[in-house]
RNA sequence: GGUACUCUGGCAGAACGGUUAUGCGUGGGCCUGCAAAGCCUAUACAAGGGGGUUCGACUCCCUCGGGUACCUCCA
């Protein structure tokens, strides 16, 4: 599989010869997680599922920024304690992105839990001459890592001269960034340096090193975090590694509103909460995927919508494979072979997913054209189904359980319905259809039967 | 101001320099008791402007212009 780099600025191959390690940069929880968080997420979500489906073993780990000064201040605010709030909004984590169907990392190591990983990373900065104390904290020394700029494509010098960055006398360049901060506010860690809490990016480091290695396959997380986040990572780990850190950066583009970037400040957040209750999770992550991921998406309903009325149509899908039986056949292996062959190409073409969706549609489209025409046989629907569902399984995407009992129910239904029918009773037919559908369930009158299907209930389209 | 990215039909969005995909939408049709859905079919002479390279450019180069992001916390 190909993949766009950051840092090389060009595709480069992914080693799947032994297992993938991926470090995901995740979020600080100090509020409700939003539908760009939902992308990123998203984003490599379906990359990790795509590279298990082929059987390749997966090192997932994401992290939770848990301590910093948005979290004390909200604490503060809220008269409360910074663990109170980032377990809040862990807890609120977990609810919105199981409830759009991502699987879980390996593991989600927290910044508070690695406080000594972190201060025995930044001693060995230290060590090397790398970091120094100054009044505030431990800063990292810029000018000590002379690749500093490689990944943001930054220069130094011109970062120096650049506007508006912070005059701290105490730093020995304005460039320096700090590893740890001197604190008294809670919550704290003793040091050898003195009581403070980590710097935000030095988390990262020293968590990614830890459970993936020194040089692990993919780094990722949104464009926004290229600067400084992801430059100062690169400064501290290779600094302390001595060697290269991440192989491939993979930056995730941003979600925009009226072509701006989602932000507290414009007051355009998209809570996952609020979009999932009206939308569901499908959609949500048709929408998510119907870019390349390194371009902006813009958020809208209409976008949503468009969403809506191809979620239907693989609903459809599902339902039609399921309930095949005709007698007629027409043989369409190799084009399903062909489609499973475009969709897999997509996915390792610097993962694709606009045209992954496409061969996703086509798919739909030809087994839907199949049952229209009244030639999707049982044996035949099982191998088309076969192939759905993988790709249902790679895109995340869920068709709603139903039980027997429900299924019973709708039998029944159906059969009081066709009786009537026959009658020429169709008010009383309709009753009965409408009825269904109140259960969102609608029914699809074939030639020669008629079939069911459950559709995902979305608020949104009421 | 600096850096990067971006500018494709009503909308969304792809494509080794050589037939301008695809989806949504829209028109028509099939099916139906009527619908709905689905299916079929039609529909867009679209590439920010201007130059250039080339037999040929959406694709490469130059230039002008618009947009966005980053340069401070940010997925």
């Amino acid at each position: 599989m190909k993949l766009q780099d950051t840092l090389s600025n060009s595709e480069q191959e992914l080693d799947v010869s032994k297992k993938v390690r991926i470090y995901l940069c995740g979020i600080t929880v100090n509020d409700e997680s939003h539908i760009g968080h939902a992308r990123t997420i998203i984003v490599f979500d379906v990359l990790r599922k795509y590279l298990e489906e082929k059987g390749i073993e997966i090192e997932f780990i994401q992290n939770f920024t848990d301590v910093d000064d948005k979290i004390i201040n909200r604490a503060q605010t809220e008269n409360t304690t910074a663990e109170t709030i980032s377990t809040r909004y862990i807890e609120n984590y977990f609810r919105d992105f199981d409830g759009l169907n991502v699987k879980r990392a390996t593991n989600y190591p927290k910044a508070t839990e690695h406080i000594d990983d972190i201060i025995k990373f930044i001693e060995k900065l230290i060590e090397k001459q790398i970091a120094y104390t100054s009044k505030n904290g431990v800063y990292f020394s810029v000018s000590k890592f002379p690749e500093y700029g490689k990944l943001s494509k930054k220069k130094i010098d011109e970062l120096q001269s650049g506007a508006r960055i912070e005059v701290d006398e105490t730093k020995n360049d304005p460039l320096d960034f700090a590893v740890w901060k001197f604190s008294d506010i809670e919550p704290t860690w003793d040091s050898p340096w003195g009581k403070g809490r980590p710097g935000w990016h030095i988390e990262c480091s020293a968590m990614s090193i830890k459970y993936l290695g020194e040089n692990f396959d993919i780094h990722g997380g949104g464009r926004d975090l290229i600067f400084p986040h992801h430059e100062n990572e690169i400064a501290q780990s290779e600094s302390y590694t001595g060697s290269q850190f991440a192989k491939i950066w993979t930056h995730v583009g941003m979600v925009t509103i009226n072509g701006e970037k989602m932000s507290k400040s414009l007051g355009n957040v998209k809570s996952i909460k609020h979009v999932l209750e009206n939308w569901g999770p499908n959609i949500i992550r048709l929408f998510c995927l119907s870019g390349h991921y390194s371009k902006p998406i813009d958020y809208s309903e209409e976008l949503l919508k468009e969403n809506l009325t191809k979620w239907r149509q693989a609903e459809i899908c599902y339902y039609e494979l399921i309930h095949a039986n005709s007698e007629n056949h027409e043989e369409t292996n190799s084009i399903i072979k062909k489609i499973g062959i475009e969709f897999d190409n997509a996915l390792e073409a610097d993962f694709n997913t606009h045209l992954v969706l496409s061969a996703f549609f086509q798919l739909v489209r030809e087994c839907n054209r199949l049952a229209a025409d009244e030639k999707l046989g049982k044996e035949h629907a099982k191998i088309i189904k076969a192939e759905l569902d993988r790709m249902l399984e790679v895109l995340g995407l869920n068709i709603p359980e139903i039980t027997e009992n429900e299924r019973h129910e709708i039998n029944n239904l159906i059969k009081n319905r066709e009786k009537f029918r026959k009658e020429k009773q169709f008010e009383e037919a309709d009753k009965i259809r409408d009825k269904l559908n109140e259960m969102n369930v609608e029914l699809i009158d074939h030639k020669e039967n008629t079939i069911w299907m459950k559709k995902e209930n979305i608020k949104a389209e009421k």
